[in-house]
DNA sequence: GTCTATAGAAAGATAGAC
DNA sequence: GTCTATCTTTCTATAGAC
């Protein structure tokens, strides 16, 4: 239901997880009963427990695959934009090693320095965007269930963590070229998350925005100026 | 009732609210049943349903509560810093209109320039996070149903634009004189909310900073850059 | 106001046929 | 893999004594 095109859902334990996604947005995942899942997707109730040994495991499977789903939008945008040049698979390590070891390098000769920087920061920021705009139910998702104690406290921080990671590194590069303000790092990383989280609220709640210039420039003129030195 | 000093849960009713907030922020709404908050009250499920019509008329009730203290606390912190020489109650609409119609007096020479306006800004943020340090179930609480389907649609944004206007005037007013960045306000609003839920998330996932004075002032400076004009 | 006892509905999960 | 049918538990809310 959420992508631009799919395969059609043949597979009946997808369309279970589609119908759970919406479900569990709407109405919570304690409010919503394993026979509306089934019956929103079109199967019985023993097929859900069939695929998945209970509702929880239901939710954490769940969590797992959206925000796995995001983090690949991401990194897939910012190998495509940062560097072009690779046959290779451009990893976003390889970036950062990048910045790191090689500062004379006709690569990272793009991003040593501020003006280039903020705009890499700001195709990645307006990315994130764009995806939370043409998903917004996984993005409601995410708002109500990233800090919910009905996630498994474990499949929850391995989750976050592998997709903030390579953020993590990011804003310690960037201290070190002296481009970010050196504020404690795991502060900045929250504030950044929290900063991004307001931005896709103000968009979802305010659509007619969502595609203006001068609102989107200004979501992330914010949210740089907090970070820049 | 909600003070530092309270006269003892006499009442049973405060004894449902009570066990209530810390069960529901523990165990979500839906996964709280009506029986454990009665049995952690002390009372019996009869007398829960004599003091509130539904379990979900608690939750609304509680909401409000609980978003009326946390803006009496900030609206008296903010009246005692600004206003001390008022003798008769000194309101934040008092404040505004002094910054609006009499920019050449002396209460408002205090705040008609930047350096003392970003004070007065930092005294209200460390405030704000000060609360939320004090009252960790509270600010959980905030965190789990701010956005929570679970809580009536109308009772959420009455309670909300009752506390967040006071901070909408307060940013048009330094747009109008030129020491706040001139963004779109409700934009503003928006991220400053989420800078200050980022904060406090911050702080008490990580206590040991919670009285560090650069770790506060960090997260303050963090926020007044991206205000600042 | 507060309690005990319980009604009536709905929940998660399972068994077994196909 | 998928279905129908059902078991057992737990839930919200009420009734009526004190």
């Amino acid at each position: 239901m959420s992508a631009t095109i799919k395969p059609a859902a043949t597979d009946k334990k997808q369309a279970i997880l589609d119908g759970a996604l919406q479900l569990f947005v709407d109405q919570g995942f304690h409010g919503t009963s394993t026979a509306s899942i089934a019956k929103t997707a079109g199967v019985a109730t023993g097929t859900l427990f069939h695929h998945f040994p209970s509702k929880e495991a239901l939710l954490n499977h769940l969590f797992v695959v959206v925000k796995q789903e995001f983090a690949d939008s991401l990194t897939h945008s910012m190998t495509q934009s940062l560097s072009p040049i690779n046959d290779k698979e451009a990893s976003l390590e390889q970036l950062i090693t990048d910045i790191d070891f090689h500062t004379s390098n006709s690569i990272s000769a793009d991003v040593n320095n501020a003006a280039t920087l903020k705009s890499s920061a700001n195709k990645l920021w307006q990315h994130a965007i764009d995806w939370a705009l043409l998903n917004p139910t996984k993005q409601k998702f995410f708002l109500q269930f990233s800090l919910s104690s009905d996630i498994d406290p474990e499949i929850r921080s391995q989750a976050m963590n592998s997709i903030l990671h390579f953020i993590i590194e990011l804003i310690a590069k960037g201290q070190q070229l002296n481009i970010i303000a050196d504020f404690p790092i795991t502060l900045m990383l929250e504030n950044c998350h929290g900063q991004y989280l307001a931005a896709i609220r103000y968009f979802t709640d305010n659509p007619q925005w969502g595609h203006d210039k001068v609102h989107r420039e200004a979501s992330f003129e914010l949210f740089w100026r907090s970070m820049k030195l």
